[in-house]
DNA sequence: CATGAATGAGTCTTCATTCAT
DNA sequence: AATGAATGAAGACTCATTCAT
């Protein structure tokens, strides 16, 4: 009767997590009205009933999906961003190979074309992708720019609009990857893309170090 | 024997393009799966099973809907292109323009939201969107790009990779506009955008003519 | 202007009948829930709303396929029987024949099927059948037993049970054949069935001629 | 929130078995067609639901209630005649009369009128019934009477007609009643029908047993 | 705590029937 | 009279959610 090997109730604390992961894949593969919550628990490896008992409903669990993947993700390149201090053209260049490598091995990529896809379904999620995602990663690129253009080395101009000169090719290069690649289509080499991007577009923006 | 109204009216020559134009809307707002069969109907003033007479099911409904889109619209862009003749920072803008002509007067905003939140569950659309859209629009920016390069008036490097230097924030901001202005976000305004992003990039693309 | 040849409209006299007939092969084929009265029309070469010209419903339809296979065919087997004055055992013989040729050459057959099909649905049908079919039928079969019993030509014992002694196979072949013999089964060769049958069970029933 | 009443209450084990009884009647009384799973559901005294839970489709469900009716009542009376080995007009009788109360105190009956009912529909219930019940029963009896022919007790002939002259007044009376009895016609008193049937027609099928 | 059997609201789709032309 | 576009009631089936065990 001594219960020698308690292997059930392994990693219990892992157990929303677990389910958040499964949903995320689920969610991805199927959008939000697509996914079943019984296959959610079933890839997750749990019951049924499981998921309710950490999430009130479907929509908590897409909520849950959205925020897990947002949170860990972003403060490194919002905090890169506002304690850099170097080269303008060096951090342009840095932070872009940094959300290019967070594509590519984060779920972000995945949510945010979730998040996309659902904004009607879910303003709420939307609001909050906007508030949090791109309010703050946009805000950090435009005052970047915003210093940098004090500074009298980055041509005039809105410093919003100079931030989606530099970065929309990478973000729509997500969007395409996570929305055409699944039926076929070459998926563009977003380093390739954004070097020869920024090689272009960052002569036009950097205004000349003045001649002495 | 109940019925005081009379159950229908005249048979519209425009009945189905009614029920295609209902269709958008309520796909828009809802997506595929909130979408209710009933609601379309109802916006586009008939009876439930008016759309059946016309479409076998929802989902052919939903194909018609892209349809319909992108086959009026698209054509004139790319003829543009191919016929063009002049100075390529001209067609720079003159496409530009053109395209976020279309992205206001047009359905094509939300349809191209359309496509990309329900390419999961319609593969199908995706691939003709990618087919007959991104694939034919891109080819034809490309295209013109490449003859740039022949010339010696644009600087090397993948024209594809180009292309998207010029317009993804164009692109960026009709995803933008479709998926947050409708929480609150304020758009972009893409021609003010798209000059500012131009004068910016273009000279970064396109070589000197030298002087003699 | 003048219409030469007109074409349409012919055989207009023959449309109601036209409707049956076209009405008796899709109930025989889907069962009445399942025949769609467009395709009833389509069959009889009429446009949708045609038989409502004639029908009221359909099942006014139903009612009037069963009643005109019933109507034309049954008369002479009656008459027949009530009529016939001559050896017991060629009358039974003769009958059958009748009533066997009666289920190859015309629809009752399929009708039979039909209305037993269909008894829960249309218990008019049902009676209808129960009261101008079997009743009628069986009667003139039993009293021709029973004169015969009269004469002492018959053994004793309940006339309808004898009747049915009689013409059981052949009955349970025809249902048989409508039911079975579309997925595949061998239909029964029905005369050769009756002649053995009543070889077998006329001399149990038919008493010795006495002799003199 | 508004639900004052227990949901649901022991998962009996025998749900399946509720259903596939409630489908019976259900089916049986209206058809296939007319039968509506939310009635099968509340004469089983479970939800809407529930059926589906068990048979995936209302098809599953009409099959699995023709399989139950089959598969418990047909092996007794194959059984019998395989293993009979005594006087052949008493095992005639024997398995008449077993076949008589199979009809009184099972559903096969309404289980044979629904497969007649529905051999349109479901050609594939057809199919099993043939093979499972009519050709084993019937082989069954052309069997013993072919050995009876064999020993010389039977007459000569088909010796799967000679079967069908043994039973089919019982399995018209079994149709009959079904169809019939329904809308006030009297039914047959089966075992009287029968043993009058098989007083007439055994003298003419059983040869003399020679005389020494 | 955890399970999964059970619930029932919600939606697509069909098709008999109507009636303006 | 004849047509066929249009109507809308009806029903199979799904799945988020609940809760007895």
């Amino acid at each position: 009767m001594t219960t020698a090997t308690p292997k059930w109730r392994r990693q219990k604390e892992t157990r929303p997590a677990d389910i958040v992961r499964a949903a995320l894949d689920v969610f991805s593969e199927k959008g939000f009205a697509g996914a079943r919550m019984e296959e959610i628990a079933a890839r997750a490896g749990v019951s049924k009933g499981a998921p309710y008992l950490y999430f009130p409903t479907k929509e908590d669990l897409f909520a849950a999906v959205v925020r897990e993947a947002v949170e860990p993700n972003l403060d490194p390149i919002i905090q890169l961003a506002q304690s850099y201090d170097g080269p303008l053209d060096q951090i342009f260049r840095l932070m872009t190979q940094q959300v290019a490598s967070l594509a590519e091995t984060t779920s972000l990529g995945r949510v945010v074309k979730l998040v996309i896809s659902e904004s009607q379904t879910f303003p709420e999620m939307a609001r909050i992708w906007h508030d949090t995602v791109i309010t703050r990663a946009l805000g950090a690129l435009a005052t970047l720019i915003e210093r940098g253009q004090q500074r009298g080395e980055i041509r005039p101009g809105d410093p919003r609009s100079h931030a989606i000169s530099i970065i929309s090719p990478l973000l729509l290069g997500v969007i395409f990857r996570e929305t055409f690649v699944p039926i076929g289509a070459k998926p563009f080499d977003l380093p390739a893309l954004m070097q020869q991007h920024l090689d272009t577009v960052l002569p036009g923006l950097l205004l000349e170090k003045q001649t002495p």
